[in-house]
DNA sequence: TATGAATGAGCTTTCATTCAT
DNA sequence: CATGAATGAAAGCTCATTCAT
């Protein structure tokens, strides 16, 4: 019946609520960071008893980490999609740059989160088995795609993949984390499309000034 | 007279405690961020009574602030010392890549306190009159010294100071403040000796690669 | 009929569970105290689900009452294979306390669900009829055994029973429920083979040197 | 100033704020339970702010080890105003007997206090110096007062002064501690002054009938 | 200047209990 | 008969802050 059904998949569907759960949490977190997220604020988020997240969430940290592990997973899931072996080696640095940048900009909550598991010295982290394996693919695609560059003759040598990726991640992720003490700072607004723009243009500049051995292909 | 000196002397104390809960304040929030941070755990630090701090500073966030203030004007004081305009334009962007990754190596709370500064959306810092118009001597020079390296034909032109010195601090702050995240990640050390070399050398690769007209002069 | 002993089995399924929570329900408050003991730990030791024990159980209080009530029970049917009149009375009282102090020894649990019972002025006890009237029979029997003493010329006269059977029993409980204090008070473990034998040793001489008129016949 | 003292000694005494908690709390843990007392309670109690509880006695369990030792500290200066070495044998085991009793009928608390202690298996006490080698004394002079009267020849020999201390203690506790559940399930009302009066004669009886060699003494 | 004592609000967490099936 | 999901109330404990001297 469709009464049945209905109250089945509304009400009392663990899997739902803990979902609803992580997401409100992820989202409290994200805003407060770890000491300053409230396990009362994040119950009223998700209109659920506080009791509750204790009873799928043994406790506070344990959320974080619950929180910290579908993150990743949801970054990387986003990484699947992105099938850089596709394009040119070129293309597929600069698909890279714009696919951090849109990532990290659609998902503030994202940097937050690492800012805060980073203050915590990554111990939350250390205890998740699941995190430990996630980023690596990315880094051997990057490092197949900088060797047909260069064996294409268009890219630099002795590039380090992860160097690479760690650049391009902090290109972006510094001036988003930190835009309101910048523009607080320079008196600029840089979160205005245009600022944003002239972002991922220096960006992509940047990295592909490096990698490319003549510019003219830029 | 007498009173007066011991008045002086009562007046060199109170400053130098003042100093003081600043620095193990500095250090308490760098640690475990603003909402992690305890007032008794400072006074413990300091070894002074927490009444005392209340006194000086009045409430947990003017105390924030006031850390805050210290620490840029700290940095400041360090970017005084650089004199930048001495180097030809090579050198001083080199210089100010190493600078800048060696202060950030030497002071870790900075890039912690910047994080929580920003967690907390720089609300702290748009209270305080002189921390706004801190940093802007350093683009500045840094905009001078682009142009004096494109009158020379050596630089590339069109590079905005801003974005510039965004790119140089992100690249060495995304490292550093997320070391433990990368390093469990990729199950590589990144803070040996070694490691922290090789993130230097490419920084400055990147960098100069990016801004030199022709890469021979490296 | 098939129905008929499908329901059959349900119901000893049933008693077959109220009995194992007992069972469980006791060890609990035992170890813990009515205060102390948890509900879900109880439903972890029988295994069976939280909400079948409301079922059976309407209360917390209303468990422990079960189990006291129960307790006693166990304790009446052992003290009624004692067959006391089949013996001389001097053999009957040495019975007697052998048995009391076997018994705790036994049944740890017992002396601790009668400190917490006590603990609460008995207000379950008072609730429950069936345990009221239950150790009068063990009374009368001592009363009987002590006339038959007295009668054969061995025994002291004017001897309480009840006051007798309450030392039996405090000379036992007292050493067995206090073993944790009084052995780290004394750093004496009471607790071995030879300790427990020359308490009970000690025991049949206080009683019996009391009751009995002359020593010899020990 | 008077005003001055009377602040000084009423208002903000740490010592007596410290006395308070500690008789508060004994009179709860004794009511209830360690499980059962509720920190709010003993706040009420005071009349003092929970928080303060907290300043001093770091935890409930620490709370209650505190109130252990100052109910073991009280006992101990009790007996030491005893003299038993004062009377001759027999009085000093009739006093003996005679002050464990009316000190456990004047001190309900001590009873319950000593149950939820070896309901915790002594735990608490084991973390105590200054509980350990607190009844030592009093084993002493027992040991020396059956020694005294077995050498006037009027003890028997090869009491353990051990035993016979955990006897009379036995004796009286369990009488006391399980009053209620001994007069509900006797119906009988225990605590009647003539019942008292006949139960602590019992005692006497029983002790010294056991430990005189020649009843006709008594 | 400096401090120990004291507090109210609110935190994370726990618990007996009930709902819905 | 049996169960997983859900809850309100309250527990122990914490924290920034103030009082009184």
């Amino acid at each position: 019946m469709i009464k049945d059904q209905f109250s089945k998949l509304r009400v009392r569907d663990a899997d739902r609520s803990q979902q609803a759960i992580l997401v409100a949490a992820r989202d409290e977190f994200a805003q407060h960071g770890l000491g300053g997220a409230r396990m009362d604020r994040i119950a009223q988020r998700v209109k659920l008893n506080k009791r509750l997240i204790y009873y799928y969430f043994a406790s506070k940290d344990d959320l974080f980490l619950a929180v910290l592990e579908r993150t990743y997973a949801d970054i990387r899931e986003a990484e699947e999609q992105l099938h850089l072996t596709d394009l040119v080696p070129a293309q597929a640095i600069r698909r890279l740059i714009e696919f951090t940048w849109d990532y990290y900009l659609a998902h503030a909550e994202f940097i937050s989160l690492l800012n805060t598991a980073n203050l915590h010295q990554a111990e939350h982290l250390m205890k998740s088995d699941c995190i430990r394996d996630m980023n690596s693919p990315l880094i051997q695609t990057l490092g197949e795609i900088l060797e047909r560059g260069r064996a294409d003759g268009i890219f630099r040598g002795g590039v380090d993949p992860l160097q690479l990726y760690v650049s391009i991640a902090g290109l972006a992720y510094f001036y988003l984390s930190n835009n309101h003490t910048l523009s607080a700072i320079f008196g600029r607004n840089l979160m205005t499309p245009e600022a944003l723009n002239e972002r991922l243009a220096h960006m992509c500049d940047l990295i592909l000034g490096y990698v490319l051995i003549d510019r003219g292909d830029l």
